[in-house]
DNA sequence: AGCGCCCCGTAC
DNA sequence: GACGTACGGGGCGCTA
């Protein structure tokens, strides 16, 4: 009759696993400096544990503060440990709240540490008929191996049992500790015999059997310096011996039982995983929506007196989000301090009516602070109804998407939905669970709509406490209140607003470049000998590689096929080949055609508008972003491209005026670096490429070639941007070692250039972040990256982002004030579109000089800097002729 | 058909 | 590898 299996006991040795975790993993810690590293390292360990070897029972040793029994035997015992590290102290109370959340009991014993808690219970253990596995990166529990008792060794990753504790160390287990009395432990301060080390030691023992035999036999022992070690000191090889002698007789009561592995608790999980920000494991955890706790799913008011009772009991301070696709709303939820939310569906005509009221006099009212997230979004969805928005902001803003932008711009997301899960540990319900699903709106009522509403603002509202203490404790207050919040309505208003396409010129200009796209077709496919698809860049590579055997340049990144990029076809067209040329002008017009002639007329609006979406919460460095059409990537380099410029025109009696700051980088670039030759060249109102070029090749200003001053724009550029002497060398086609001597010559001559991006990634290396002028925060985690490409990618975007970064401060400063002074003063005058360092506004035709005049002044005097800032101001019809 | 990745190109 | 920040179109393969 078999053995019946037995169950298996995992005792895990707490302190080596986690010194061995904290020295394994380095630089983690949590967004607010605090050190991670120990603490996940150990808790993936158990979690590895817990998965592959689903225990049935397991208890974590952990050592307590002297005195010990051995610390009384022997004074100087562990004398020589390096003190426990700062980084790890403050993450042992977390590493015992996860032990508590997974239910693993902790095992601790006054005066003794924990090898003698783990000797002692797997004998216990083994006795009792359990199995045992040991799990320590220790190598003196190695003692303890037996028939049933095993050791896993974190750290060579092998599982001993007693055949392979005699393969690697030369002696059965219960000789190990006589080998350990023999060698000693410098960092234990175990004496061991003088002289004597591993390989004496497992020889000794090997010839002599025991410590004991060894002991008395001492003057057989054949090598003297061996002989005399063990004579002069048998004494420090006993004591040597009691020191590492785990003990297996401690006076413990403990049942056995008590270390059966239990269900941990999710909460607790999800609440360190939050605190600690280990949000992947924070996903792989998962969660019940927050719903299910029964707090939040929505009271719907049915009638007018309903909303009106309910929404009372709110009390000041509201979470407000809009429901709905796109700008039609479905309806609004609110909710107060307590968390209740109240929700007002629109296809209730009366309720709707006085939602609507109510949002009015909320938003309205300058005393009241309004939550949310995205509130552009809600306010730009309420307002969208009748036309005109009937409110106008006047409540402070408190912006959940905003927020979290300013705290990690560089995250990959900042939607409901992630920062729910990360930061809450909640699945929101989805659009579909709520029932919009192809087409289909959920019905009036449903549960899973009142659901879905109560967590548009409950996930909001739960989380803006956290995201504010993140900004005071990153001093981004300033940046949130002066510039983010702010600029909310004015982006409503520009949305709202739109441009006016005129789509029957688009129409024109579509029908031109479909004939020269044939035209180039007929010429590709005639070169090419055969018909191919010129859109796709891998039939096109084949043609020219594989059938016209032209040169390789270079291939593509990802998928190392031919690369057939303009560069690539410039490079080919120089070299004398047909093709690249046809297929240069072919690119360009199928792009202007594709996507923006006939892109466009797609997206107007009924009011014949475009209504582009401005993204606050996208770019890294604080840029607006543009979408829906992109209104910022409108072409401008080449004559063909201009012209669809001409499609963005103002209505009858109306002009168009663009406002655009000159070389608003390079000025901030100058402020930033105080670099003495830039400001001066600013200040002297010069033109900055043909200075940079006069200074550079050392001629006057006045004899600068055309070639010298592209060459000094494209370096000017490069240095923002962190370009290197291979870029420059490419970009200008000139040999390396030119290129090089070209950026030593610029940095010398602008030694101060030189030093701020020395010390932009000095700081950066130490802070782990960069700031723009208006304290907003770019996190660089990869600037001390073993990597190369991570730590010079960072090193590049340090350099940039303070740059680029102030920049935009500069811009959403001037738009706040524009906003505010053409409300006040020409309220028929509005801002329409902002392309990263230009506005573009419309106004009455009889207005422009006052509204360009204003528009300057406002963005002139944005802010005093070291340089002047000085705007360009053009006006006309059309895009195009007021850019000219 | 819808989605995501890739390559490529437009802007500042 | 090699120049920062965006958005978007077409090709193409995968999944449903």
């Amino acid at each position: 009759m078999p053995e019946p299996k037995r169950e298996r006991l995992y005792l895990i040795d707490g302190y080596s696993n986690i010194f061995r975790a904290f020295y394994a993993i380095r630089n983690l810690s949590n967004s607010k400096g605090f050190p991670t590293n120990a603490v996940y390292g150990f808790h993936n360990m158990l979690r590895k544990l817990l998965r592959e070897e689903q225990p049935a029972l397991i208890g974590v040793a952990w050592d307590v503060s002297e005195p010990t029994i051995r610390t009384e035997k022997f004074k100087d015992y562990k004398a020589n440990r390096s003190p426990t590290p700062e980084d790890l102290k403050p993450q042992l109370p977390y590493i015992r709240k996860t032990l508590e959340a997974l239910k693993i009991p902790i095992l601790e014993m006054p005066e003794y540490e924990a090898d003698d808690v783990l000797g002692t219970l797997a004998k216990k253990a083994s006795a009792a008929g359990y199995d045992v596995t040991l799990v320590s990166a220790d190598k003196d529990l190695l003692q303890l191996v037996d028939e049933r008792v095993s050791m896993y060794h974190t750290g060579r990753e092998k599982l001993y049992d007693p055949a392979l504790v005699e393969k690697d160390l030369g002696v059965p287990p219960e000789r190990v500790i006589d080998i350990m009395a023999l060698k000693g432990d410098s960092v234990d301060n175990i004496p061991g015999v003088p002289g004597i080390g591993e390989k004496g030691a497992v020889q000794l023992i090997r010839e002599f059997g025991d410590l004991n035999s060894l002991l008395e036999r001492a003057d057989e022992v054949t090598r003297k310096s061996y002989r005399t070690g063990l004579t002069e000191h048998r004494d420090k090889a006993e004591l040597s011996r009691e020191l590492v002698t785990i003990h297996t007789d401690l006076p413990v009561d403990l049942d056995l039982e008590a270390l059966r592995l239990s269900e941990p608790d999710r909460d607790a999980l999800r609440e360190l995983y939050r605190e600690l920000e280990f949000f992947s494991l924070l996903e792989e955890l998962g969660s019940e929506p927050i719903a299910s706790e029964s707090v939040v799913a929505a009271t719907e008011a049915s009638t007018v007196a309903e909303w009106k009772r309910l929404v009372g009991k709110l009390g000041g301070d509201l979470c407000v989000a809009s429901v709905g696709a796109g700008d039609r709303p479905l309806g609004l939820a609110v909710s107060g301090a307590e968390g209740e939310v109240v929700f007002a569906d629109f296809r209730r005509d009366d309720v709707r009516a006085a939602a609507l009221e109510s949002v009015a006099g909320w938003f309205g009212d300058g005393e009241r602070e309004i939550a949310g997230h995205d509130l552009k979004e809600v306010i730009r969805m309420l307002g969208s109804e009748d036309g005109e928005r009937g409110f106008e902001v006047g409540a402070r803003l408190f912006d959940t998407m905003l927020a979290s932008y300013l705290a990690r711009s560089a995250a990959r997301s900042h939607e409901l939905e992630d920062l729910a899960l990360e930061r809450l540990g909640a699945h929101a319900v989805s659009r579909a669970e709520a029932g919009w699903d192809k087409g289909q709106e959920p019905p009036l009522g449903s549960e899973s709509l009142l659901t879905y509403t109560g967590e548009r603002v409950e996930l909001p509202r739960r989380m803006a406490p956290a995201l504010r203490s993140e900004l005071e404790a990153n001093s981004l207050e300033g940046v949130y209140e002066r510039l983010e919040a702010p600029l909310i309505p004015v982006l409503v208003r520009m949305e709202e607003r739109g441009i006016l396409l005129d789509t029957t010129f688009l129409g024109e200009l579509s029908a031109g470049m479909a004939g020269e796209l044939m035209e180039l077709e007929k010429a590709i496919y005639k070169i090419a000998g055969d018909k191919f698809n010129i859109n796709s860049p891998r039939q096109l590579g084949e043609i020219m590689f594989d059938q016209l055997g032209y040169p390789v340049i270079k291939k593509t990144r990802k998928t190392k096929s031919y690369s057939t990029d303009s560069a690539t076809l410039e490079e080919l067209a120089i070299r004398g080949y047909d093709l690249p040329e046809k297929i240069l002008r072919y690119r360009e017009v199928a792009k202007l055609k594709s996507t923006y002639v006939d892109a466009f007329p797609g997206l107007v609006a009924e009011d014949g508008r475009l209504h582009t979406r401005f993204y606050q919460a996208v770019a890294a460095t604080g840029r607006l972003a543009s979408a829906n059409p992109n209104m910022q990537n409108i072409p401008i380099r080449t004559e063909q491209g201009q012209a669809i410029r001409k499609a963005f025109r103002a209505p009858e009696g109306r002009a168009l005026v663009v406002a655009d700051y000159s070389q608003i980088e390079l000025r901030v670039l100058a402020h930033i670096a105080e670099e003495p030759a830039l400001v001066e060249a600013f200040r002297a109102g010069e033109d900055i490429h043909t200075a940079t070029a006069a200074r550079v090749f050392e001629v006057a200003p006045m004899l600068v070639t055309a070639e010298q001053r592209r060459a000094a724009k494209v370096i000017n550029f490069g240095i923002m941007y962190g370009m290197s002497a291979f870029g420059l060398a490419q970009n200008l086609r000139i040999p390396k070692a030119e290129a090089e001597r070209f950026i030593k010559t610029y940095l010398d001559r602008y030694a101060a250039v030189r030093r701020y991006m020395d010390e932009t990634i000095e700081g950066a290396k130490k802070e782990g972040k960069v700031e723009t002028l208006y304290g907003r925060i770019r996190w660089l985690p990869d600037i001390n990256s073993k990597n190369y490409n991570l730590r010079e990618n960072a090193k590049r975007m340090a350099i940039n982002a303070r740059i680029q970064g102030t920049a935009a401060d500069l811009l959403k400063l001037a738009m706040i004030r524009v906003d505010r002074r053409l409300a006040e003063e020409r309220a028929d005058s509005y801002l329409l579109l902002t392309v990263h360092d230009e506005l573009v506004l419309e106004a009455p035709e009889a207005d422009i000089e006052e509204v360009g005049a204003l528009v300057r002044q406002e963005m002139e005097h944005v802010e005093q800097l070291d340089v002047p800032l000085v705007v360009d101001l053009g006006h006309g019809k059309t895009w195009y002729d007021a850019k000219a």
